[in-house]
RNA sequence: GCCGAGGUAGCUCAGUUGGUUAGAGCACCAGAUUGUGGAUCUGGGGGUCGCCGGUUCGAUCCCGGCCCUCGGUACCA
């Protein structure tokens, strides 16, 4: 006979408690640095949207991962799967916005899948994307802040790939294969990095059963075919010129080829000029990505350090989304970060921020009828720019506020009492150099007796002083 | 979706061949210490034993169904 309702969430989504949240907010802050460096403009779209908008662009199979949202006047909506479809819509929908329109989003998105480890139900992206241009330098800016970004993020060494839809349509064209298979073949190619070109060919041929008993069904194609597809990808180096002549080369019967591999290697060649080397970019043939609806080309990042954690990063050109809401074919690039993937990975790099706390200093409240003594010390630190934090709990027991602080990681703490009072001076106490301490010591009495890390200012130099105490631990 | 394992305190788990008040460690709270964090000691709170039904004098334990979680596999616009 309770009235309580159990706290719980529904399946696949989560709470970012504050030590998750800063590390993800210093992250996004960094990739947000580098976009707005590029001139991007920042974009927020409702979360949900009209189910026509959604789908579509999607099919049959992806209207079921669409999570269903009601509404008072019963319309027909669900919340966005990514963020690729609001900003056509946004296109489409205001037709004065100066194009090209370069926009970057970091928001939530969701899908009614099956969760797993490390995949949810609600997780979010930062996309940016280039609409209105079909210049090829709108993808080397794609390319080279993917560059960038991972490079601020200090994540160690990481290879964005690319390949072009273009040129997997040739590769169509030259092994036989009818246009209506292309989306197969390409799903197929993409999980080449996953399972191996062994089961890749038999998938493109007959399927085959796996391990677990499940029929896995095949594309359809003859051995003739699938050798073509092999000559394809055969071709690998670590040059990108290498892998542009010889796809000449492979592809010389080819009329229309010429002028599709001259734009992948134009964006190589721009590439080259502004110092993305063969070693963090490469032309790599094997990348198809899953998705349908690009057109030209496409790209991912993978970390070298890290490569467990797949693709953090990737995107393509996708010159006909804007088609379903305008009737006008209007082109688009744009590129796509799984944050949450991200962000796993830097935590495994030990790259993340891990602040638990935004105060450094916390202003212990020992005397309640210093109260206004406080709130002043509290406040000029604060007018100061100092995340300051005074001690509002119930705790009246010293020991307890400095355990508040070593809990949250605030590296300094203030003590006044009345006798600091008398003296016109505060006790400044660097919690970092007292844990240190402890670790010494196993003796109580002695290790407070020393009183580890404590300092004494004057009341007046308070700023001046937290300042030299916070710079010290700074640079420690 | 498919194969396998599991569900007992906030967390990690033990346990009961079916029997009265279900345990440990960690975490949490209080005190030893009314002006000093760690360690130690003492005490304390916290459980529909996943849910529903069946068998039984009696079920956390046995049986059935369902739900959920984990591992593998597939899918992922």
């Amino acid at each position: 006979m309770t009235d309580t309702v159990e706290p719980r969430i529904s399946r696949g989504l989560r709470d970012l408690l504050p030590d998750q949240m800063l590390a993800r907010q210093s992250m996004i802050d960094t990739i947000r640095r580098v976009y707005e460096l590029y001139g991007f403009v920042p974009l927020s779209t409702p979360a949900i949207e009209f189910l026509d908008v959604l789908s579509g662009s999607a099919g049959t199979e992806a209207q079921q991962s669409i999570f269903r949202v009601t509404n008072p006047e019963n319309e027909a909506l669900g919340l966005r799967f990514d963020l690729t479809v609001p900003l056509a819509r946004v296109i489409a929908q205001y037709a004065d916005l100066p194009r090209p329109f370069r926009r970057y989003q970091v928001a939530p998105v969701w899908r009614a899948d099956k969760p797993d480890k490390g995949r949810y139900r609600e997780f979010t992206q930062f996309d940016l994307d280039s609409v209105g241009t079909v210049s090829e330098v709108a993808d080397t800016e794609i390319i080279a802040g993917m560059c960038d970004t991972l490079s601020s993020l200090e994540v160690g060494r990481y290879l964005v790939r690319f390949s072009s839809r273009a040129v997997l349509n040739l590769l169509l064209d030259f092994a036989g294969i009818g246009p209506e298979q292309g989306a197969d073949v390409f799903r197929v190619l993409d999980k080449l990095d996953k399972v191996g070109l062994d089961k890749v060919s038999r998938e493109l041929m007959n399927g085959y059963k796996d391990e677990s008993g499940d029929t896995i069904r095949g594309v359809g194609l003859d051995g003739s075919q699938v050798d073509r597809i092999k000559r394809f990808l055969d071709i690998k180096s670590d040059s990108r010129r290498e892998v542009a002549a010889r796809l000449r080369e492979l592809f010389a019967t080819l009329d229309h080829a010429p002028a599709q591999i001259d734009v992948v290697e134009r964006i190589s060649n721009h590439l080259y000029a502004l110092g993305y080397d063969d070693d963090r970019v490469s032309l790599d043939l094997s990348i198809a990505r899953g998705l349908a609806y690009y057109t030209g080309p496409v790209f991912e990042a993978i970390l070298l350090d890290a490569p467990q954690f797949g693709s953090i990063f990737g995107g393509g050109r996708y010159d006909g989304l804007v088609m379903r809401f305008l009737g006008e074919a209007i082109p688009a690039v744009g590129a796509s970060i799984g944050v949450d993937r991200l962000l796993a990975a830097l935590a495994h790099l030990g790259r993340v921020d891990t602040r638990k706390a935004t105060a450094r200093v916390l202003v212990t409240n020992m005397d309640k009828a210093l109260t206004d003594d406080y709130l002043q010390m509290t406040w000029e630190l604060r007018r100061a720019g100092i995340p300051t934090e005074f001690y509002i709990g119930t705790a009246k027991r010293l020991g307890k506020q400095l355990e508040y602080a070593d809990q949250y990681d605030i590296p300094l703490a203030i003590l006044c009492g009345s006798n600091e009072k008398a003296k016109g001076e505060v006790t400044v106490k660097n919690m970092a150099a007292g844990r240190a301490k402890a670790k010494m010591l196993d003796d109580r009495s002695s290790w407070l007796a020393e009183r580890p890390g404590q300092t004494t200012i004057p009341r007046e130099r308070l700023v001046e002083g937290i300042r030299e105490l916070l710079a010290e631990i700074e640079s420690a």
